[in-house]
DNA sequence: GCATATGTTATGAA
DNA sequence: TTTCATAACATATG
């Protein structure tokens, strides 16, 4: 599931139900989600402190404390619940966190392909360095400066996390349907309005996925049909074209989003 | 068995 | 140096 707006949601999660409360007991079902840190490390650094307001940058979740802070990556199946300590564990409860009688913070994931890391605040700058800006923060010049400079297809430098942090497959298809841009056109060669709308989609599809953290599958929107058997295009109804773009199964509306030339 | 899945990364090639 | 496709990671579903 998780793309920035999915993370968005963890992070209201972790604030709502984990902010200024201390960490009574961390338990590691399965080591495979820790990074760098053993589950003893895990649990001895963490026991004891208190969770802060958490921040979030594109993908990753970053959830402070007045010791270390625990990076969160949520890979293609990973998310964030607030459950009561009596709750019964789910296959998937990766790594818990009890605080006090009532809460438990559970970070939940079947295919395990992230996790989380342990780091102070130079390993969390590190991490962060590799990241572009942020997608739902980014302003027009700096969205701009960076697509103007990428070679290759506007899908591949929407997606790719070193340029604009937190778009995933979805949320790039559907911006790409709302701005009417073809995924297969050339990053540099998009026209300086054409740029411009794709920021102002950008916004807006990001500024209604964040309120339902998600990409909605509402049928107005290309998401709620890319699952259909035969889909057709919310605005025009001519049949979706389904293909594989910078590496991912990809949708469009052939006759809004125009093939380049 | 096959292909697919909202993510990242190592690898080798263009 | 960048970008691309591909496979890999681990698991579930159609």
């Amino acid at each position: 599931m998780p793309e920035l707006t999915d993370v968005e949601g963890f992070r209201k999660v972790l604030a709502s139900c984990a902010r200024g409360r201390r960490i009574d007991q961390v338990e590691v079902y399965e080591t495979g989600v820790l990074h760098g840190v053993s589950a003893r490390r895990l649990r001895s650094e963490l026991e004891g402190r208190t969770f802060r307001e958490p921040e979030r940058h594109g993908k990753w979740l970053l959830a402070r404390t007045d010791g270390p802070t625990v990076l969160l990556h949520f890979g293609m199946t990973g998310g964030l619940l607030c459950c009561d300590p009596r709750d019964e564990r789910a296959p998937h409860d990766r790594i818990t966190f009890t605080l006090g009688r009532d809460r438990q913070l559970r970070y939940r994931d079947q295919r395990k392909l992230k996790g989380l890391w342990l780091a102070d605040d130079a390993a969390v700058a590190r991490t962060l360095e590799a990241q572009g800006p942020d997608a739902a923060a980014v302003g027009r010049d700096e969205f701009d400066a960076a697509l103007a400079r990428r070679r290759g297809t506007v899908k591949s430098g929407l997606t790719d996390q070193s340029v604009l942090a937190g778009i995933g497959n979805l949320l790039a298809d559907e911006i790409l349907w709302r701005a009417r841009l073809h995924p297969a056109r050339q990053a540099r060669d998009l026209t300086e309005g054409e740029r411009r709308r794709l920021h102002t989609d950008m916004r807006r599809v990001l500024r209604s996925s964040m309120k339902a953290d998600c990409v909605p599958p509402r049928r107005s929107w290309l998401t709620g049909h890319r699952d259909d058997a035969d889909p057709t295009c919310p605005r025009c109804g001519t049949g979706l074209h389904r293909d594989r773009v910078a590496g991912r199964g990809t949708v469009w509306c052939p006759n809004c989003q125009p093939p380049p030339s």
